[in-house]
DNA sequence: TCTGGGGTCCTGGTACTG
DNA sequence: TCTGCAGTACCAGGACCC
């Protein structure tokens, strides 16, 4: 789901535009969450839908009838709602997200083997191993487009295309319900006539950055030296953007692509200086994101913690640890440490979190557990914390220290 | 207007090591 | 033993993406 929408440049003729080579499909849901979300809420259809939580929370999605109000993704809820006050709020359902985007990437499954997800709601296909079976990949691309309208009730987009950048453009242009072809020949015209925020990579900042070298189109970076461009952004930024604007992508789709880092951070719904509140919060976060990385069959050894102050500075400490761990236990003993070193006397904070990275395969980590090692006891307890939490639900079982007090206090069952 | 949560990648500074 | 250098790892922060 690309927050950045441009028009698409005027076509110049009205022949089938030519898809030879053209493998490399990027497909993206129209208004993902919300065009799920009103599979349960069919009345709601042709009305300005918002999907988003309450409090300090932002925008998820919007139906185009919300959008035409100025509602965007990412957007504050309380903008959102001021912004157009008769749409109908709804909050997320991930599970339903998640239950739909596994049946879409199966369709694409059934395509091509070649299948790199880039989220819940969009992904890029090759479909060269799948032209000589089912037909050329603008064809294609209409008949994943037609099977997910029939099957999951929403619509979606299309991009076509050699290289996976100029695709991932082609389907922005295309929204919505629609499918756009960029023929090899016509990549650098396509290209070139676009603002430089519509390239991968250029968010506001980097869009000031060029607008102050007076560049306001790709065709504008195309023709500028490479080393003005790796002055003002640095040199991977610089190179990376040029090859870009030139149409080069050398990039392949990726069926497999492993996580480089997992975490869990939270937002509180007023600003708290509690440290014990903040103790119990890095706890929480801690558990929760050494769940994942055990559910990932990974470990990890670096500890981030991040911390957000009411006036939105943040900043982040780290920690490399000596062995990779996946325990519960021994993240949050680093996650609690780093704050701690942070010396904060009351400060208000506002958001915090905690963040694993240098994951690697447990099978390959070189861990070596020793007889005295009291850390083996607390993986197999959080081994069995994972049994109960796949059985029971999460949360069923949880530190002490997170159990209310009011349920600390009441008298034990039975 | 008032900014979520999950990530990746890059940069620049610093510390360590040979 | 000290100094300079280069390579590498680590750390912190920023920008960007969905």
């Amino acid at each position: 789901m690309s927050r950045r929408q441009f028009r698409p440049p005027p076509r110049t003729s009205d022949a089938p535009p030519d898809d030879t080579g053209c493998t490399i499909l990027h497909v993206d849901m129209d208004a993902f969450y919300a065009s799920a979300s009103l599979l349960d809420h069919p009345h709601l259809r042709g009305t300005p839908v918002i999907i988003g939580g309450g409090g300090r929370s932002v925008v998820l999605s919007a139906t185009y009838e919300a959008r035409a109000f100025g509602v965007t993704s990412a957007m504050p809820m309380t903008r959102a709602k001021r912004l157009c006050p008769q749409a109908t709020v709804i909050r997320p359902d991930h599970d339903r997200y998640a239950a739909i985007s596994a049946a879409v990437m199966a369709t694409f499954r059934s395509v091509t083997d070649l299948v790199e997800p880039l989220s819940l709601d969009e992904a890029f296909l090759d479909v060269a191993p799948a032209v000589r079976r089912l037909g050329s990949p603008a064809t294609i691309g209409q008949w994943v487009r037609d099977t997910i309208a029939d099957e999951q009730g929403i619509t979606c987009s299309v991009g076509v295309a050699a290289t996976k950048f100029v695709a991932k453009l082609a389907s922005g242009l295309a929204k919505p319900d629609g499918l756009l072809v960029v023929p090899r020949a016509d990549v650098l015209t396509f290209l070139h006539q676009l603002p430089v925020g519509a390239l991968w990579g250029v968010g506001d900042r980097t869009e000031e950055a060029l607008h102050r070298l007076g560049l306001m189109t790709i065709g504008d970076i195309a023709h500028t030296p490479v080393d003005t461009l790796r002055r003002a952004l640095g040199d991977a930024s610089g190179t990376h953007l040029h090859t870009l604007a030139w149409g080069r992508d050398e990039r392949r789709v990726q069926p497999a692509v492993t996580e480089k880092s997992i975490g869990s951070d939270e937002t509180f719904a007023h600003d708290i200086d509690d440290p014990d509140a903040i103790h119990r919060e890095l706890l929480r976060l801690a558990d929760r994101t050494a769940a994942r990385v055990r559910a990932a069959g990974m470990v990890g050894r670096t500890v981030t913690v991040k911390v957000r102050f009411a006036d939105f500075t943040t900043i982040t400490r780290s920690r490399t640890l000596r062995e990779a761990t996946d325990v519960s236990r021994e993240i949050y003993a680093a996650a609690r440490a780093l704050y701690d070193s942070l010396g904060l006397q009351r400060a208000r904070i506002r958001l915090v979190g905690v963040r694993m990275e240098g994951l690697v395969d447990v099978e390959r980590a070189s861990r070596q557990p020793r007889l005295d090692d009291p850390e083996q006891g607390w993986r197999e307890a959080d081994r069995a914390v994972d049994r109960a939490s796949a059985r029971f639900g999460a949360g069923a079982v949880r530190p002490g220290s997170l159990v209310s007090d009011r349920r600390r206090q009441s008298p034990p069952p039975g």
